[in-house]
DNA sequence: CGAGTAGTTGATGCCCGTCAAGGAGGGTGG
DNA sequence: CCACCCTCCTTGACGGGCATCAACTACTCG
């Protein structure tokens, strides 16, 4: 069923027992009550996927679906083309964060995922992570909860949000995620165009820039091409309250 | 771990090896695969839950979390209010789909369920299914999937459409709901009222009217009341390509 | 150095939200 | 049976927020 470890991972990248800091399963490996061979298939069935550059593309559309991943550095985004060719936008994912949910049901990848700097990957064949997943609640029981998660968190751009919230709401979305990584959460390195950020929120590029300007001019934000350091979080987190509330 | 099975269910909610015709879990029965004793733990751990009239609630925000439910029959509105009081419609329901997949991870209901009818659910204890799904793998497989297609279908009205795509999908959608439930795909029974259309789709309850009154006047549709017919299939679905496409 | 992309800023227009007024049931009590 | 009310729905007039178009700058890379 699970098959043979063929090759060992390498020192840096955690040992049987602990995987890497930024692992999407780190919360299994850290509750003490997973065996330890479970532990190990889990180990066996990851698979380290190299590094990709600015525009690579980690998996197409129409592809079958036969892995999810997990990003280990970098950010990715994902998108569709819709049938004019324009380009949507439906996240951006940072180290820890699993892509590819979304592929399960349709059982090809309903979108594409595009890295924007360099980016690395854990790959976790489906089937194999599913069996596991029987074996051992705890993983199980994490992915349920990064699907239930996404669920959530899809919905909340798709209210009838102002330009402003929506840009908040990004801004101190961002901040919290970069935050829940170790980094600062008032300076902020955007790795996605302002384009990018625009198609995220439906929103027109130039709009984008116009409310970022604004909001420095408002003294809540400092924009510098794409650093932005958060000068007032409390107000910046009241304009997106209406967005981010729960 | 799987209790015993204390009362054990009527005769019309289907037997030990066939559920309840509309039965979310239809999919797992059908598959000869299933090992007896594994579906009649399944059947033990569903509970039917009584009879709910329009504008009662199934659950409410904020409660624990415990259990999904399957809709059995009738509809079921889930929405959210936000902190300025205006109403969030999330999403409609129909017989088979399974509500409250969005709580798994924050453990409390994020949103009110709320009977737009007469609705029958079931109630599947969420750790009990867990559990089972573990044991089951066609279970497990099935809630992947459920979870992973509601990732999907939240980021479809995400998109910034116009009023016509917004509404001409959402009928289609709808239609085509009815159909997999064996309903005419072409007369459709809304449950609920413009008011809430217009909130699930961001528009304005005014704007809907409108639309759905040009669709009419353009020969698409006929509208009586919450009685809608679709005339002309195509043309609306061609209006409705840049949301459903894929 | 030239070209392409990303970003900014301004002018214009339109879609759709808002406000307002009226119509159409549907339930209740007299 | 009818008057009354309440909610739902429709239709019209108006205004605003944001997309679109366009021009210009800055930056990167071959």
């Amino acid at each position: 069923m699970m098959q043979e470890c063929a090759v060992p991972p390498p020192d840096d990248d955690g040992d049987e027992y602990r995987f890497c800091s930024t692992c999407a399963f780190g919360s299994v490996c850290i509750a003490g009550d997973v065996d330890k061979t479970a532990l190990r298939d889990l180990h066996c069935l990851v698979e380290h996927v190299g590094t990709f550059h600015a525009g690579d593309t980690i998996f197409r559309t129409g592809a079958r679906f036969g892995a999810i991943y997990a990003v280990r550095t970098g950010t990715v985004k994902t998108r569709l083309i819709d049938l004019g060719g324009r380009e949507l936008v439906l996240g951006f994912h940072l180290p820890g964060e699993l892509i590819g949910l979304n592929a399960i049901e349709p059982e090809v990848y309903p979108c594409d995922a595009v890295a924007l700097d360099e980016v690395e990957v854990c790959r976790f064949s489906f089937p194999a992570l599913a069996t596991l997943a029987a074996r051992v609640p705890a993983i199980q029981r994490e992915l349920f909860r990064r699907l239930s998660r996404d669920i959530g968190s899809a919905a909340l751009l798709a209210g009838d949000y102002s330009a402003d919230e929506r840009l908040a709401a990004f801004l101190i979305g961002f901040s919290r995620r970069c935050a829940e990584r170790g980094h600062p959460a008032d300076t902020l390195r955007l790795a996605m165009s302002r384009g990018d950020v625009a198609n995220y929120l439906r929103l027109a590029a130039e709009t984008v820039s116009r409310v970022l300007r604004r909001f420095q001019d408002q003294g809540l934000i400092r924009v510098d091409a794409r650093h932005v350091t958060i000068a007032r979080p409390a107000q910046l987190f009241e304009l997106a309250r209406p967005i981010l509330q729960r």
